[in-house]
DNA sequence: CTTGTGAGTTAACGCCTGTTACGTGAACAC
DNA sequence: GTGTTCACGTAACAGGCGTTAACTCACAAG
């Protein structure tokens, strides 16, 4: 009998997964980087996702994944780029919801807050990433700047002289921090988020400012 | 002959190392966890220091760790807390330099940021640490209301109203965000951390209020 | 000189890992 | 029907890991 009992690691427990057909192989590799994106939820760590914990998640052999992937760092490396491009899209169509800057920024900021409190373990992959995965800043720069331009504009219609630059270093380094420490120290008792963000954009003036009483 | 010539991962290179004299054997025990500290820094991630390689790098038998810690787990916790134990007593002596709270404030800040930058590894360990090592927030706590006291006092002399607890989160978490971004991401044109804690000052109202015009 | 005993070591176990070489079986082309 | 090709699977490797059991060996006490 070429079918035993015994469950290994490797041997999934449920689904035997029908291949897919000629053509469509492609899907596969697609399964693969979404079980990783999973695992990263769990785990929060993107050394300790191994390529047979993958391949495990999907239901298939740790060999299948080099029909798809040059070798694990680059399974791994393609998955932290879709997880950026994920988090991205997220951004940037809340910021796109809307022409006024200040309604736009706080849509931004509770996304950007979302994305990394019910996703923590992705959002640690993608911002305390340590493994040298080569082009490491790019995918995140680009929602930077869009944050850049929302705050310039802001700054613009308050007649404020700051560096929009310096500002959004602020905001993200701030935001940054929050949810960092939130998401890591769950047993504090940590004022609500909203709270935190309305703290934010008083601190930093990027509130619409009143008119001058007349 | 019982010396091979073949050099495995769990024999030292170098430094033979002579056994400590019977009574002092407790030095060893110390000497792991610095030892575990200094792999801290290198990796930054607590759940790939494997006790193998902590024996390694003191020039021990692995088996000989079982002398001094129950197991792996009891070996990262013990150094785990002997770096909490560092980064408060650096956090304190900072913050007990002077009487003046806003001196002591920007103290303290920039010993924060000189620990999180110089010893980078280390500071992620103790905060984005998602290993359940017990009573992971008490230890962090205690510097915590280090801070909580300045804040205090520094809005006390501005007869300031705002509650110092949540105002200290602001600062923490503000913080935290600037070392732990400009920390895992060096290649981007952060402005200088001194720049950064002004602005926190700053836009936080935690400068000497100026004396209204007479 | 004998006798412990403290401070380690050696050998081995079972498990998980990345990776290679090779086999297999279904779908399609002709 | 025959052959090829695509989409995988099987078996095996070498090495790292935590952990246990048993051993060694210098030094101190009596």
């Amino acid at each position: 009998m070429s079918t035993s009992t015994i469950v290994t690691m490797d041997t999934p427990t449920l689904s035997p997964r029908k291949r897919y057909a000629p053509g469509e192989g492609d899907r596969l590799r697609q399964d693969l980087l979404v079980a990783a994106g999973e695992l990263m939820v769990t785990t929060g760590d993107i050394d300790t996702i191994s390529l047979r914990a993958v391949a495990r998640k999907v239901g298939v052999s740790p060999t299948a994944v080099y029909r798809h992937f040059d070798d694990h760092l680059d399974l791994l490396r393609e998955a932290v780029d879709s997880c950026w491009s994920d988090f991205r899209t997220v951004l940037e169509e809340a910021a796109a919801t809307t022409d006024d800057p200040f309604i736009a920024f706080r849509a931004m900021g509770d996304a950007y807050v979302r994305f990394a409190l019910e996703r923590t373990g992705q959002y640690r992959v993608l911002f305390s990433n340590k493994v040298d995965i080569g082009h490491e800043s790019s995918p995140g720069l680009t929602a930077f700047w869009v944050l850049v331009d929302i705050v310039e504009r802001m700054l613009a219609a308050n007649d404020d002289p700051r560096d929009p630059f310096f500002v959004s270093v602020q905001v993200h380094t701030w935001v940054h921090g929050m949810v960092d420490l939130c998401g890591s120290h769950p047993g504090v008792p940590w004022p609500p988020t909203a709270e935190l963000l309305d703290g934010l954009g008083v601190a930093l003036e990027l509130v619409p400012r009143a008119a001058p009483a007349d």
